[in-house]
DNA sequence: ACTGACTAGTCACTTTCTTGACTATGAGGA
DNA sequence: TCCTCATAGTCAAGAAAGTGACTAGTCAGT
């Protein structure tokens, strides 16, 4: 039950419409949580019936009109509730390392294709994060903006988005030398 | 579907038993899924259902009996279709995160504690992978194990699980340094 | 004699996530 | 004019994952 609050974390520096939460889960402003439309309005739903969220109607033209929601004081109750309580530690659960544990019994040519898609997504992914880290502290340095800038939490989170899609990428590149390496040692023997 | 793929691939090098599979998945052989015991289960009875995997019983004394399972031919193919279709993407999906998220509004105190508890759960978790390689590759040196040794696939997930968990608490360890700096600089102002 | 831990496994239920389709409106380009 | 994209949002159905509780025997320690 960990999308209502990454949905009330993503609220709490501005009001936001359904379809901007949307956007920002589906971009990597879900460096921190990923879901789908569907579930993002679901647990609007869900938060305004609770009085954690408020939404107000705003009225457009030349476009859909749209609701844009806050955090309530209760939200913030909840939210700091869940900060009590311990956060259950992620576990790595990618497709792909599945695919490489049982690397000695598939076809490398096969493996070697989706380690270099991997790759280029992990490099894309990293590069985009850094660029919204940029955006974020602005044109004071990081250890400056990290001590003296109005909100270091999205940065922080942000961070760590990027260092781990380095990782993947670099993960990718070794596993690939390796496989490489090995079929050639194979040819030799 | 990938847990019926990580069954799958748990299986590829040895036979083993429901209870062994559900041990690995505890453990951190689970560097790269993550399953309970009823989950192994129920997907173990569906593989043989469906003649991925081939059971066999084992009448033991002295402890209940076991049924040992194994990778047929129709199993090994259907991890090689999982193989060759895109691996999707996982993303990072820690309760930690969303609450760094809100760090700007939520008690400094309360999630250093959070933070302190990630980052010692994460060393503990690096050091028991590292325990794992070093039993996996032996007396080998590293690049010696990666390029001659029978089976890297699980070697190479573990690297990227004791990576992952290193990352967890190096950024553990940055950001509380972040937020005992502010606490300080906040003071001075 | 009792307690707790380990082996080996199962049932029932709920929550969460994913897939796919569908409604509208307006703007810009071929 | 038609086509596609962006905004703004909704419905229904199904697969996957997670939770809690429970059986049953063995072994080591207190």
């Amino acid at each position: 039950m960990a999308l209502r609050h990454a949905v009330l974390a993503a609220l709490l520096d501005e009001e936001l419409s359904g379809y901007q939460v949307t956007k920002a889960f589906a971009a990597g402003v879900a460096n921190f949580w990923h879901a789908l439309p569907q579930q993002v309005y679901a647990e609007l739903a869900k938060l305004e019936k609770e009085g954690m969220v408020a939404g107000r109607e705003v009225v457009q033209e030349g476009r859909p009109n749209k609701r844009l929601f806050r955090v309530t004081g209760e939200g913030l109750a909840e939210l700091e509730g869940f900060a009590s309580t311990a956060a259950k530690p992620a576990f790595l659960r990618e497709d792909l390392l599945v695919q490489v544990q049982a690397a000695d019994h598939l076809d490398t040519g096969v493996l070697i294709g989706r380690l270099t898609e991997r790759y280029a997504f992990a490099e894309a992914k990293a590069a985009l994060f850094e660029e919204q880290l940029l955006r974020m502290r602005g044109d004071l340095d990081e250890a400056e903006f990290l001590l003296r800038g109005a909100r270091v939490g999205p940065y922080l989170t942000c961070r760590r988005g990027r260092d781990f899609e380095r990782a993947n990428r670099d993960w990718c590149r070794d596993v690939m030398e390796v496989l490489r390496a090995r079929q050639t040692a194979g040819g030799e023997v």
